[in-house]
DNA sequence: ACCTGAACACCGTTCAAGT
DNA sequence: ACCTGAACACCGTTCAAGT
């Protein structure tokens, strides 16, 4: 707000518009009214908004790098990959829905975890087209779960909010008639608490590399 | 164009919008100028755009129901769920893009899958959360399958349109610095192509019924 | 019941102009 | 190099009014 108006800045302050209101919420016009300047002044750093998205996308992933650990199994590897990302993910609300927004490829960061992905995929034995193929299963994957059924709207909210956001979804699952929906009315409880984030996420990515081991077996079969 | 305007003509004529130019083009006031009439006009048939793409993501669902064979084994009850969804929402290329957009739970015929998947699981033998986390997997899975690199902009374009947007991401994956991406430079060509659709959905499904198997095995170790 | 017209508060973006 | 002002063609939505 008082420091320099340069991309970093903008590309902050645009994630934390966009966790705290969501996505549709980071607007040309807001975005500027926030920085304490005028709209036109955002075209001077970025050609357009969707290169504006593209640098908060690119932001969201930066920093995120394995350290390749050549010793240990490829397995283990991918998972650290994987569950990486993900983490990488959950720490801003609105980081899934700017990847589903943008074209992965004009993402530096992205392509740089895929090109690790890719690379180990390779390195463990598999050929160009399923290393192509598990990559893809597992980006994308990853960003499914971040997805996941957390964090959907997930704003900075309050412990009372949460509760009482909880309770609505328990009450709307409930309410639903009970001869079209008979499972979801007699699960209602345990699919609105959904279990917690951390085991939804480690389940996750634990079916994810046991999928890709399993058709690796069967292909070397 | 010339038929009444009914809630299922107007869905209809967005899905088509969305199909043919992606779901930004879907407006209120576009949609109302292809079906010949004001904008307001829509706004007796649905109180308000959410809800007309509510009523999109439910008429892409409708009509997918899979008949449950009790005789066949779980695993493959599951597979035919997954595989037949991810098939039906391969018919819209705007469909992941809207199921992305709105909430599940608004969506009567996705509620109808998503209760049939909890059926099976717990009639599989699963408890109460490990059936919740199942039917959450496999339905998000499905989705992020079907919005795989099939169609990401999926238009309804021509032959020789397709051949030249395979061979401008093929340029664009071999034209990045090889030093930052060296395998991605390398895969291009299989990159680019993607192995095709069918073979990719197949994959995708195996490897997210095979997981969910593993899972079931170690937590019944 | 079903649709129109006018109006309001928003968008992203261009283009000339300022410093 | 970096930002502003005015303008353009769009949005979704409300509300009173028509038939």
């Amino acid at each position: 707000m008082m420091g320099k108006l340069t991309r970093q800045a903008v590309v902050e302050q645009a994630l934390e518009i966009g966790d705290a209101e969501g996505l549709a919420a980071v607007t040309v016009r807001r975005l500027a009214q926030e920085l304490g300047v005028t709209p036109m002044a955002l075209y001077w750093h970025f050609k357009n908004k969707e290169q504006l998205t593209i640098g908060m996308a690119d932001h969201l992933v930066e920093g995120f790098m394995i350290q390749e650990d050549f010793a240990a199994p490829w397995r283990e590897q991918l998972h650290e990959l994987v569950s990486g990302l993900v983490r990488v993910l959950r720490r801003h609300p609105c980081a899934t829905a700017v990847l589903e927004e943008v074209d992965h490829l004009a993402v530096p960061s992205f392509l740089r975890v895929w090109d690790t992905a890719l690379g180990l995929a390779k390195q463990a034995g598999f050929s160009y087209e399923q290393s192509c193929l598990i990559s893809k299963y597992l980006l994308q994957g990853a960003i499914a779960l971040a997805a996941g059924p957390l964090n959907r709207h997930g704003r900075g909210l309050t412990e009372e909010a949460a509760a009482e956001r909880l309770r609505v979804k328990r009450l709307t699952l409930q309410s639903l008639p009970s001869d079209l929906y008979p499972h979801i009315v007699e699960m209602a409880v345990p699919l609105a608490e959904g279990s917690g984030a951390d085991l939804y996420d480690t389940f996750g990515v634990d079916l994810l590399v046991a999928g890709i081991e399993v058709m690796a077996a069967r292909s070397r079969a």
